[in-house]
DNA sequence: CGCCCCATTGACTTAAGTCAATATGTGTGG
DNA sequence: CCACACATATTGACTTAAGTCAATGGGGCG
């Protein structure tokens, strides 16, 4: 496993930048004394491999800054990238000893990490922490289903436009921007991985992309940095049902 | 919605094939009485439609006997099946008003149907039905992200290969025969159902079916009834980790 | 400056899709 | 009981989207 670096990270659940949204957002004051008692920190640089599909895994923990992904690979190498965490996502499943899934810090990330004995523990006598934790599953299965639907019965250029939009929605989200025609955003993912993502190849990737910026749907600006002058031209390359009605 | 056979079904939870593995295996006897108050039985005849994606959803469901399936479909008609429902799966989300999924019967199936209202009510109080809930959500993960792989990366003789391994599997637990190396077995779907499951046309599945076939891989009884002479090398062709260790 | 990583582009191959004809099988009514 | 119709499945011929292999380009950092 990935060295890691473990100076003393401290944060009170107070000032988390997640709690609202993460596994512990509704515990009261006295279940996030609890917490703390059972929580640590640890900080990932980009590249780094948190762990390892298969691995003894002794904590659950949530993502309080950076990305993250989840691969799976058959044995020849191919792979399949299975959940991209964002800050607030749980990463372990209780209850389970092993890793399922290579997980992976796309950029610099944060952890704020549960030993595992005692959050099961804990788990068990607060409804609070079930019920979130269900919640955020079900999320995370939906989200599962979507991406099932991209990958089996999308075209390469609607995987990617599918892609685009899925980033350029939560970029909206965590800037609290509202999602207008005109959107500009980071991609936090190398071509491979955005392949990784799509169960395409990184040059079909490369492709595309050159080929939605010649059509106009996107610009962009050095390789990361990608300007979208109409969502809804973009939406529609996606493919999607049009009315992009949530479900609640 | 399908015109559904209303005919009164009634079965004690004491009676019922699927009490230890469903939402409500946790539940103690006194938890039983109360589902039993908003429970109710609801059967569908193979093809007919449970419900819409989008239609409004006034109970969950337990699956109790047969298969059904969620599909979720782009505006010009291709379609993806999401998740495959057999005995004691959970239908419907709580907390959510619509159906987020087209939800069909395969065979003749009957459902195990709770009020949605007094279901969430008696989940917020009643810690058991949350916990085994999120266990299955947390299994249903899970599938998905092996679904995931296989519709990202695998070629179309292993697509087949790990659906005929996966309902091999299911089928002997059903049956609690051991995992044998010589295995005999209904396929409850037909092809086109097989290439919406997993990502194919309907045509390139009855090609790889003809080609494991004549490969020996499979033997085929009628068009449904399926022999595998070697499970171990039915194992292989789909691909998968060859240590087919299970996660805990 | 030059190296390394990441990305782009081109030429060619191939797996899977499309369109279409044919076969198999099942249930219904004459 | 047969014959017809309709469902489902198979197979063939051809097309195409995406993959593969390989060369080239470009940006950032030591």
């Amino acid at each position: 496993m990935a060295q890691d670096d473990v100076y003393p990270v401290s944060l009170a659940c107070g000032d988390c930048p997640i709690q609202h949204r993460a596994v512990c957002a509704r515990c009261d004051s006295e279940e996030l004394v609890e917490l703390e008692k059972i929580k640590y920190y640890r900080s990932f640089e980009a590249g780094q491999t948190v762990i390892w599909a298969g691995d003894q895994m002794d904590f659950v923990a949530s993502v309080v800054s950076g990305i993250a992904t989840l691969t799976q690979t058959l044995e020849d190498g191919r792979t399949q990238m299975v959940g991209l965490l964002l800050p607030s996502d749980f990463v372990g499943r209780p209850g389970r000893a092993r890793a399922a899934y290579n997980v992976t810090a796309t950029t610099d990330i944060l952890m704020c990490c549960f030993r595992k004995k005692p959050f099961e523990e804990m788990m068990d006598r607060t409804p609070h922490i079930a019920q979130r934790l269900l919640q955020m599953t079900l999320d995370e299965l939906d989200a599962a289903r979507e991406w099932m639907l991209l990958l089996g019965r999308k075209t390469a250029r609607e995987k990617i436009a599918s892609l685009l939009s899925i980033v350029a929605r939560r970029d909206a989200s965590v800037n609290m921007s509202t999602a207008a025609a005109r959107m500009t955003f980071d991609l936090p993912l190398t071509r491979e991985a955005m392949a990784d993502y799509l169960g395409l190849t990184l040059e079909t990737v490369s492709r595309q992309m050159s080929a939605l910026k010649r059509d106009g749907v996107i610009e962009l600006q050095g390789k990361r940095h990608v300007t979208v002058p109409d969502m809804d031209r973009l939406l529609l390359e996606a493919g999607d049902d049009s009315d992009g009605g949530f479900l609640v």
